[in-house]
DNA sequence: TATGAATGAGGATTCATTCAT
DNA sequence: AATGAATGAATCCTCATTCAT
């Protein structure tokens, strides 16, 4: 007799692993349909796992949706393994952004563009809240550096607003691609895109010239 | 003693006001705080009203966004009074957009621009939903047919592409100041940063030459 | 200028009218759907009546189940004009409940036997319970009376159980109809049916031999 | 001081006990008062459950009303253990319907005859619809089989139809018990009832020459 | 008399969370 | 570590009723 088959096939016991199974669910699930919209028997189900482990591993919804949100601000962070940020010209932030925006396989983000997570919800708390914002400070600061280090006479202040009206475009784009799935901006060929999108980068931090 | 305070104070039976004023609370809170964190009783208290009204003027609180929705919809589409399109210049409707960043006044929506109405929430039925892509066709369309009409030998697509990429940044910019207040794109002059939108809109548009 | 035309043609001010639209209204509802499915707002728009004025004529809903009780109760009491016990035989009053189950027009009552207007409900409160029994003990004391006119040396208590036991047959029949309306005893030929009635009812009350 | 009476005193995690608690209390209310005037909170109460269980385990109030109403169709459905129907002679039919009148404890069901259930509403959904209708074509093919056994010259319509009037007299007087429970219907000596409701019985059926 | 606006109580249901095994 | 039973708070909605015009 397989004791793994007589029983409603009891989960093994490993923690990591289930840990990431969570996660993983949690991920697709907040970026599709929100923070409130998910509920935590969704996730559970989807991963294969008993609710009530998800207030073991992570204390409460609030917890798990900080993981989330913490473990995708890793994705454009520009920073090395050990978490030290690169030094990198402004092209390279820019080619690294606009691959997010298309080459990268989203598939554990349910298809859709990671920043769709932060902007689903006003923030279940002010942990959450506080992972959003650093996360587009980090984007910012690392596309502001790289401006002034290409152009050492802008100011610091002209630097950030170039910087976040380049994210803006991004966020932007990611938003309206979501929004209306059938028009132009969503179904255009990829790499026209990639170079439009590059020449208006470029104009709005104005190293064009 | 305030009278006002000792009785419960029955509402004057108003239903046109009622009505309007469960509109301009709904429109705050759901702009504020999203569709599912924003509950019928909040709306209600906010307006002075009993909550089963909320069922009666609009049939329920999909219905009342819904009808939110609708109406922040004919803030942005360009027509007249009886309804009809306008023609405008490309310029023309990129100074209407620009309006609508800073000079208006969004105290109605909490201070929030009323994009965020749309941003907040994957929608709660499909009437919603099919509002809120009316809503955004409208503004790309008024675009790019003003592109189209300014530059005669603009293909269509192209003409769509650049309106909608117009349209990204101006999301993008709405969600950025919004997710980061304190930020300089938050607090730059409002002057300086129309011109600099302006000349970047122009850019994208290719009204520049 | 007409006023009739001008508002949302107001109802004539005809108290008897008004009270009679809404209780042919409640009849049918109350029989079809019972007393707690039944809305007040569906009896006042079917009556094109407005809701308040059920409170002011019935003073509730309770009220307007009773006053329909009431009326109904009326209709198998076997009493003349003034509303004095009429003299009959055992044979008349079989005959009158016979015509009752098939021969009458009930589109007052939705189509259905004005009995399902007892049966359907346990009685909102204690005045419907009574008159839900008045109206049993009436046909039941008619049919008993009747009995022992025809058959003197029957006991008082054999009279009252042979009537119950006819009415219950009766009662039955009107709800094994309703519920299995598609079987031989709801579309059985209804001369037949008859016949078979009476032959049994005359076998409850030892009237066969 | 009694501990059992001082903290709220948690249930006892035992499923099956808490879903056959649940069933019981359910039956009585419903049997009692009819399915609207039934709340889940009073159900939850008798049973000393919480609400929120009734969902968990029936899916809905009328998940549960359909699991009574399923319930009781087994008590007269003639079948053994395994479902297979029963072959009987009419009288030995008669006999189990008359236990059912009399001779039964009827006080998981409030004391009242279980048909009551059946009869108190129009029905709440669909389901409850199907169920009502297989109970009551149950017994009269259950009768009918045994009728035209006995009697072989007997027609299939024929047979049908004694089997639903003798059907009629037990529902009515089941219902007429109920409503009248101070007449002599209700409180007759139970034995000369029997004998004279086999008496008819039998006559209805023509098995009596 | 008639209208429709306003009210408050109550109902079913969903969900995150805790607890005992 | 993992399970699933139990809990209670919160939400939307419906309805009978009252009130002002």
């Amino acid at each position: 007799m397989d004791a793994d088959a007589a029983v409603p096939a009891s989960r093994p016991r490993d923690a990591t692993r289930t840990r990431a199974d969570l996660l993983r669910a949690a991920r697709r699930r907040f970026t599709l349909m929100g923070y409130e919209r998910t509920t935590m028997r969704a996730i559970a189900a989807d991963a294969h796992v008993n609710v009530a482990l998800i207030n073991r591993y992570f204390g409460s919804k609030d917890g798990l949706f900080a993981a989330v949100l913490d473990e995708s601000n890793s994705l454009f962070d520009g920073s090395d393994e050990a978490g030290r940020p690169v030094e990198e010209s402004a092209s390279e932030v820019f080619a690294s952004m606009l691959a997010g925006l298309n080459e990268r396989d989203w598939s554990e983000y349910g298809g859709e563009h990671p920043i769709m997570l932060m902007l689903r919800n006003a923030g279940p708390d002010p942990v959450a809240e506080r992972l959003r914002r650093e996360g587009l400070l980090t984007t910012v600061g690392r596309l502001s550096r790289a401006l002034r280090a290409d152009r050492t006479e802008t100011s610091e202040d002209a630097a950030d607003l170039s910087s976040e009206l380049v994210l803006s475009l991004f966020i932007g784009v990611v938003i309206l691609r979501h929004l209306l799935p059938d028009e132009t901006l969503a179904t255009a060929n990829e790499h026209l895109l990639n170079e439009e999108m590059l020449r208006i980068v470029r104009s709005i931090s104005r190293c064009d010239d």
